[in-house]
DNA sequence: TCTGGGGTCCTAGGACCC
DNA sequence: TCTGGGGTCCTAGGACCC
């Protein structure tokens, strides 16, 4: 197999250390870095989670994902930073810009995780992957101000990834194929790439605690237990067996679907309160949805029930739509077909099977479809220029809930997928 | 451990067609 | 007319990641 270089470059704690660099910037005399600190939600309209912690905070045990109260019980003097993703994308934009002088191959995984591939522009920089791994890194830290933990392999992403997690934070780690034995076999099998609660639990069931013991299980019984696909995939990575080339961003973003959801801040009992959360869910889908220039055919609603159980209806349109009101108008039947009555914690909308808006399918009855599409876009742009609240539908005036709802602004960089 | 928000992929069952 | 089989589409739900 013929030598590669692909970089793995991780953004430590990067909710907190964002925070904390933007705090610095602005005048703050600690650094939350340094402190018990996290970043969470608001307690009051119930979106109290923790969303990123400092490594102090984790002494006394915090853990992501977990409420903001019990963080507090856990550590009485923890410091609670709100999320403020407008600066995250700024930090985000900035490291990549960085990135992109060393190869044009760079793949933005997610918001604070790129695939660099060095292998032809390496020898510009350097002749040791750690040395330019590390002369990365230091830029980083020295001209925006926080650090990264960078993974290399000689194979591909996912041995990269699996390295960049190794130390941290600020540090630069290797798995090269000749050393999957010996760093990552030993390694628990939940620090498999992919390797969640679930399949943890089965694949202890059948006595594998270690991704060397994946690696050395018989490959058919793997696929028997875990269902072909799932279990083939996971076995590969075990073995450090993973194909995928790092992809640079196109001018079209690779999207499948967009949602928005949001936890209200009371429980919904009434039907004309859901509608106007979905409504304000739509205002935020559909915007994101025009301005990748794209058109949807399937439309579908998720409701969490304050007993914290889900479920979701879906529904395919007969022509594909990018319009507001299409988009809400089936939402609001979905919910209605779907609404078992109980009081709604949060509500979700989320559009797929999409497709290009070059032309949109004119549909026979429909004379005033491109009036709707001006005006979607107008707002579209007011929106853009002035804030999300530049404009109000009228039924949103003084409603107490927001005319438009989604958790991370602008259009974002999201695209997660198993198959890296 | 009682819970945010944004994604992707896979699977199973039912409907429907030939 | 009470019974085969295969393929595709649609939908709900599960699992996972950051």
């Amino acid at each position: 197999m013929k030598d590669r270089v692909i970089f793995h470059v991780d953004v430590n704690s990067a909710f907190l250390s964002w925070s904390a660099v933007h705090a610095l910037q602005h005048g703050a005399s600690v650094d939350f870095r340094e402190i018990p600190s996290v970043v969470g939600g608001n307690q009051a309209t119930r979106h109290g989670i923790v969303l990123a912690k400092s490594i102090p905070s984790k002494e006394y045990g915090i853990k992501t994902g977990e409420p903001i109260i019990q963080a507090k019980q856990k550590c009485p003097g923890l410091v609670v930073v709100p999320p403020d993703y407008y600066c995250y994308e700024r930090c985000s934009r900035a490291m990549n810009e960085i990135l992109r002088e060393y190869t044009d191959k760079v793949q933005i995984f997610s918001i604070d995780e790129s695939f660099l591939d060095m292998t032809d522009t390496l020898h510009l920089f350097g002749n040791d992957p750690v040395e330019v791994a590390t002369k990365i890194k230091d830029r980083i830290k020295n001209e925006l101000g926080f650090t990264v933990s960078i993974g290399i392999s000689d194979r591909n992403k996912l041995l990269a990834k699996m390295a960049s997690e190794l130390k941290k934070p600020d540090a630069v780690s290797t798995i090269y194929h000749n050393e999957i034995q010996s760093k990552m076999w030993p390694l628990p099998i939940r620090d498999l790439y992919m390797v969640g609660r679930a399949t943890e639990k089965k694949l202890i069931s059948m006595g594998i605690t270690t991704i060397g013991d994946l690696a050395n299980m018989d490959i058919e019984f793997v696929k028997y237990k875990l269902k072909p696909a799932w279990g083939t995939m996971l076995w590969n990575f075990s073995n450090g067996i993973e194909e995928s080339p790092v992809k640079p961003e196109g001018s079209i973003p690779y999207i499948k679907g967009i949602g928005n959801s949001t936890t209200i801040k009371f429980d919904i009992t009434e039907k004309k309160d859901a509608y106007k959360v979905l409504l304000s869910l739509t205002e935020m889908v559909a915007m994101r949805l025009r301005s990748v220039k794209y058109c949807c055919s399937v439309v579908s609603i998720w409701i969490r029930t304050n007993e914290l159980s889900g479920y979701s209806h879906q529904k395919k349109l007969y022509v594909p739509t990018d319009e507001t009101m299409k988009i809400y108008k089936s939402a609001c039947r979905l919910f209605d077909e779907a609404w078992q009555g109980e009081p709604i914690r949060a509500l979700g909308i989320r559009v797929s099977d999409l497709c290009s808006n070059d032309f949109v399918q004119l549909s026979l009855f429909e004379n005033y479809s491109e009036k709707k599409r001006k005006l979607d876009r107008l707002v579209d742009g007011l929106r853009i220029e002035y804030g999300s609240h530049s404009i109000y539908r009228s039924c949103f005036l003084h409603s107490g809930f927001p005319p438009v709802t989604g958790g991370i602004s602008e259009e974002n960089n999201f695209v997660m997928t198993s198959i890296l």
